[in-house]
DNA sequence: AAAAGATGCAACCGCAAGGGA
DNA sequence: ATCCCTTGCGGTTGCATCTTT
């Protein structure tokens, strides 16, 4: 006996959305809520989708005053920070990111935020920064707060000792499953990004 | 110009938590 | 107390697009 499906998947449209979907949604949405669950949402509008893939449309991507594009560098700045004090609880990082959904967040952080953390540019981008990177030199602003290249030394830093004693840390992670790249010692970590934050994330940030 | 590889992002999947019956 | 249903979350996948060879 397996779990029981949340919809009929025989009759349910996956894939992409379409205008005419998106436009389905977001109207009943908007005139009448929810309305019940997310389960029976879909039935009542007409839409061949399961519930929870509207309720992921919308939140993602149809729900208003959502950003989309860019990053700015302060988002970049609050992303690395939380991540590397609370890990990947991104339905918390978003909190602190008005406009931007967890998965927008999550999917920004593994295609080009870690990259760009881990150094992994593009072939041709590699020579140019050699070439005009500067030295990085370990300055704490007056706030006490580190700026972005100190957090970018101390991941890098974190990640060397790893790769030396990939045993190391391991075991920190419940999961099991994760690479030593992943499996970070987030109390190790949390004295190099800022002072208040080793008296205990809850103080800092609202969890839901 | 075309094929192969890399990248970015939307969406899916399965599990856990929460709440009501 | 426990069962069932719904929601929320994080990891993963699939695919369109872009870049490189």
């Amino acid at each position: 006996m397996g779990r029981a499906p949340c919809c009929d998947k025989a009759n349910v449209k996956k894939g992409l959305w379409s205008p005419q979907e998106d436009a389905k949604l977001k109207s009943y949405i908007e005139q009448h809520g929810i309305g019940g669950s997310w389960i029976s949402l879909p039935q009542k509008i007409g839409l061949r989708r399961c519930g929870k893939s509207c309720r992921l449309r919308w939140l993602n991507y149809l729900r208003p005053n959502l950003k989309h594009g860019e990053y700015s560098e302060e988002e970049d700045e609050i992303i690395c920070r939380l991540y590397l004090a609370i890990g990947s609880r991104w339905s918390s990082i978003a909190t602190q990111l008005p406009g931007r959904t967890d998965n927008d967040i999550k999917n920004y952080w593994n295609t080009r935020l870690k990259k760009k953390l881990l150094g992994k540019q593009q072939k041709h981008h590699r020579q140019a920064r050699r070439d005009t990177a500067p030295r990085q030199e370990v300055t704490i602003q007056e706030n006490g707060i580190l700026p972005i290249d100190q957090l970018h030394l101390a991941w890098l830093t974190r990640m060397v000792k790893l790769q030396e004693a990939p045993a190391r840390g391991m075991a920190e992670e419940s999961s099991g499953t994760s690479t030593p790249e992943e499996s970070m010692n987030w109390d190790e970590m949390i004295p190099f990004m800022h002072p208040d934050w080793a008296h205990g994330e809850q103080e800092i940030f609202t969890m839901q």
